[in-house]
DNA sequence: TGAAATCGTACCTTGGTGGTACTGTTTGTA
DNA sequence: TACAAACAGTACCACCAAGGTACGATTTCA
């Protein structure tokens, strides 16, 4: 379905959430959670993978939180969803060599994991503090750059 | 995981097969699952399905099969997905209207959705007589064009 | 010492996807 | 006219990932 989950969709929500705020500032689950009009177990279910994968840094005890690793300019789309998921593929076969056993003799292989790296390097290329913004001035010329002469493995 | 079915992989397979040959020539179902090295009942359900929505011709009785209903050159990618698993969405937002109750106040839906047609575009402009190609010349043109500046609903 | 907060893990439910089977219908050919 | 080849339609099942929830452990600060 060309679909991503629905945990990364939330991510994303969460993450922007925080994006406009000073880097430094801890915001609690609770927090965040109903910023967002999540439900608290989701919310923090998604903060904790954030954490473990390096986007986010926890503070545990009284006065806890989480907080931005880097600056939310610093953080990409792509960055979160493969943090949320794993690798980024429009096919098995696109990061999984070995999936299928048609590997060898199919004909389209190739083209799917160039259209694949392509979609990855276009959200890595969409910042964190653009997704936000109603009407992003600086996504349509990152788009724009999508480009599968740059999709080589 | 941003991933389309496999059915929809199959099915550009399959089409993809017949992209090579001649407009008229018709192709049983086992002829078409064995050259795709496909499971016939498989293979058969997708091409049912393609037939349906106007991707194929079916021709019923004995000396029967399907063929191509358009050239391949005029059949894009986008085309067969959509075929084969409904319209195209990163998100489910990106499409359904009132799927989310967060809709009215998401910061991050608008974005989605141009990110969505953009994809939905390039993949539209890359035909399938392109995708059996190994180094297919026009993939990378037809691609580079993908920008959400086009992407108005 | 207790309260607030994250951490880790385990669990359940559901829906979509992949895959199979069976029966009906159409059409050409012997 | 009958049979065989092929598609059409539908129904069914199994599996797995995703969504969502719960609970006890651990850390830290006041």
């Amino acid at each position: 379905m060309i679909r991503i989950t629905r945990q990364s969709d939330y991510g994303i929500v969460l993450l922007s959430q925080m994006a406009g705020r000073p880097i430094e500032e801890v915001l609690t689950a609770k927090d965040a959670a109903k910023r967002s009009g999540l439900p608290l177990p989701m919310a923090s279910k998604i903060l904790k993978a954030l954490a473990r994968e390096g986007l986010l840094v926890s503070h545990r005890g009284m006065r806890g939180g989480y907080s931005l690793a880097v600056a939310a300019a610093e953080i990409s789309v792509g960055d979160v969803i493969e943090a949320l998921e794993g690798p980024i593929g429009i096919t098995e076969c696109s990061y999984n060599p070995g999936a299928c056993e048609q590997e060898g003799s199919c004909p389209v292989r190739s083209n799917w994991r160039r259209i694949s790296v392509a979609v990855r390097n276009a959200l890595d290329k969409i910042p964190l503090s653009e997704m936000s913004s109603p009407l992003p001035p600086a996504l349509n010329s990152q788009l724009s750059t999508l480009n599968v002469l740059e999709a080589r493995t």
